[in-house]
RNA sequence: GGGGCUGUAGCUCAGCUGGUUAGAGUGCCGGUCUGUCACACCGGAGGUCGCGGGUUCGAGCCCCGUCAGCCCCGCCA
């Protein structure tokens, strides 16, 4: 093998016998060779030691007075921060005193005989190593210089633990029995969702490709082809406006299963979310609670409720209605509800806390946050003069509690209290029950109201399966109607969703016609999934997990682009190299484009 | 498309109520140093105060515009 066969390590290569970071009292003695970053070098001036850097850690190396005299010169002149040397030598222990705790490799050194700058670095334009308490360079520069970036031990940790979660999603659904299926970067654009990407045609003028914002209908194909269960860690692409947790182009571990119902769904998206927590370290527990959306949004305001933390929200409109609070009284009127917050030891929220939140509130167009504080026999807030302490015990305040109320439609005071309830939590600083809160929501609507028509649209993808209790109230009823869609939610992340599809030709043309298509048009647009579902489709459904984000939280970075090698800012540009970047004439002519001024 | 925050040395930051020659730490360059591990010590270089315009006797600081990064709303089937 390597090295002439007698090297087991999997680390040597014919340049080096080890990586640097996994050098232990057990190798003193042995003569090494390692390649590595120069970290940091400390001149002494008789004996030099040079901090050497690659992935797997940093070890010391010594260059005494009896190195030779190359060696010395090397080490005393030539070792830039960040250049890349070659070094040989015996490992030694460290004497007693001079052993470093900090570092995994810190009881041993290794002794430079021979030492070679092969990689010279100019100075860095930004420090790979920090000294304690300095703070991260500028993200602007951080991905200007990804590569620097990218040698911090940080990043490198976060994308060796990305590539982990990556594997062990591999292996799990392979042993699921599912096959991993690649499916086109170029594709067709979608009439519906999000924004697409196009990419010009050379061949065909004035036609265009569009990149994939999920392997959805190619999926679904693979089903009625047979495949049976699928899997894919999927490229995917959405020209829409970034956030802090979106990225335009992003991962998700795609999945959809033949001849299975929700539950089946479920089992396999648990399966592989319990594996992947595992290999980030945590354990936790099967089958997930379930929770139905309106329960979601009833008792935490959210479709992706945080479940660490108790203090649902309440519905106290039978308690409230009697008091004569003029702040509720018209909209009591209308027939709006008083929903509020019961807060366990809220007492402690400060006069400013409570109007910071009711500002928070007043931005998601809130009537206004009202409060109520019970201190002792001292009842106190902006509608406390209304309430009795017996009034206060019906909802639940006791003495040191706090009541936060608000007043209005539900899709007013479901996303107020989501919010409240956030801010409170944080601001009182509450521990949460347990680690990782795992909730399935499931029951979806079908259809939402158009924010601007207030006419039915659909919810999710127009492949999503109506609840077939419903389907009856399609046309008549249909905000009532449920879909066969779930979302996984751990701690208030949304981890991905799914849905048994519709695998039924003549519904699936109807909820295209639903959405305004006409009969030619949905031939144009989806005739190839029309015509594999009329080739006898089985029954099947599957789900997304978004893995970006999932590798995200068992990083506890901060950012997406924190697990991503190379991502692209809220303008979606990539600082590194520099796309997207203007067209050459040629090219522009040669796809039978023109740019306008 | 809208709102907010930030932008001063290679990097991280300070810079008062608008007032002389814009500072610190670190990095970089030169020097001393045989047990350091953010080595220490001595010396030095280094600035389009993001960019453009305006107000003013005078602008890093005030005003307008613009660019970039970040955060949020809209958007993301």
């Amino acid at each position: 093998m390597r090295g002439g066969g007698h090297i087991t390590n999997l680390s040597g290569t014919s340049r080096r016998t080890h990586r640097c970071g996994e050098l232990r009292s057990e190798h003193v003695g042995q003569r090494v060779r390692l390649g590595g970053w120069v970290h940091r070098r400390r001149d002494l001036g008789g004996i030099v030691f040079v901090d050497l850097r690659d992935r797997t850690g940093i070890v010391q190396v010594a260059i005494g007075p009896g190195a030779p005299p190359e060696v010395r010169r090397v080490a005393g002149a030539d070792l830039a921060s960040e250049s890349v040397v070659e070094v040989e030598g015996p490992v030694t222990a460290r004497p007693a005193k001079m052993k470093n705790p900090e570092l995994a490799t810190g009881d041993i050194e290794v002794q430079a005989t021979k030492l070679a700058v092969v990689g010279p670095a100019a100075t860095p334009a930004i420090p790979v190593a920090r000294g304690k308490g300095e703070e991260l360079p500028a993200e602007e520069l951080r991905l200007k210089y990804r590569h620097l970036d990218l040698r911090r031990p940080e990043m490198q940790a976060n994308l060796m633990l990305r590539h982990r979660l990556l594997q062990r999603a591999r292996r799990t659904l392979s042993e699921l029995e599912f096959v991993e299926i690649e499916t086109p970067i170029l594709t067709k654009p979608t009439p519906e969702g999000a924004r697409d990407y196009l990419v010009p045609s050379r061949v065909h003028p004035g036609e265009f490709y569009a990149l994939p914002q999920s392997p959805q209908i190619y999926k679904q194909l693979l089903m009625v082809a047979g495949f049976d269960r699928y899997f894919q860690i999927a490229r995917c692409f959405r020209d829409e406006d970034l956030r802090n947790d979106r990225q335009p182009e992003f991962t998700q571990i795609d999945l959809e299963a033949s001849f299975v119902g929700m539950d089946d769904v479920l089992g396999y998206v648990e399966a592989v979310l319990v594996d992947l927590w595992d290999e980030g370290g945590h354990t936790i527990a099967r089958p997930f609670p379930r929770m139905t959306w309106r329960e979601a949004m009833e008792r935490y305001g959210t479709d992706k409720p945080d479940l660490r933390y108790d203090l649902p929200i309440v519905d106290w409109t039978a308690q409230v209605k009697p008091l004569g609070v003029p702040f509720f009284e018209s909209a009591l009127r209308d027939g709006a509800r008083v929903r509020g917050l019961a807060v366990k030891g809220g007492g402690a929220l400060s006069r400013k806390d409570v109007d910071q939140l009711a500002d928070a509130a007043k931005q998601l167009g809130g009537a206004g946050l009202a409060w109520v504080k019970r201190q002792g026999e001292q009842i106190s807030g902006s509608v406390g003069k209304h309430f009795t302490a017996e009034a206060l015990g019906g909802i639940g305040v006791g003495d040191g509690d706090v009541g936060l109320m608000t007043v209005g439609p539900d899709r007013v005071t479901s996303p107020v209290l989501h919010r409240v309830r956030q801010e409170v939590i944080q601001r009182l600083g509450v521990k949460p029950k347990i680690a990782h809160a795992f909730t399935w929501v499931v029951d979806f609507p079908l259809f939402e109201p158009d924010p601007e028509t207030g006419k039915p649209v659909f919810a999710h993808h127009p492949f999503t399966a109506p609840h077939p209790d419903d389907v009856a109230r399609l046309e008549t009823d249909p905000f009532s109607c449920r879909a066969l869609h779930y979302d996984a939610v751990d701690n208030g992340n949304e981890l991905g969703s799914g849905s048994i599809r519709i695998t039924d030709p003549a519904v699936q043309r109807r909820v295209f016609a639903h959405l305004g298509l006409s009969s030619v048009e949905i031939d144009a647009r989806f005739g190839f999934l029309l015509n594999g579902l009329q080739a006898g489709a089985p029954p099947h459904g599957g789900f997304a997990i978004g893995f970006d984000r999932t590798t995200m939280l068992l990083a506890g970075a901060g950012s997406l682009r924190d697990v991503i090698a190379f991502p692209k800012t809220t303008t979606a540009r990539a600082l590194f190299e520099g796309a997207p970047s203007p067209a050459n004439p040629a090219d522009l002519a040669e796809l039978h484009l023109e740019v306008k001024p």
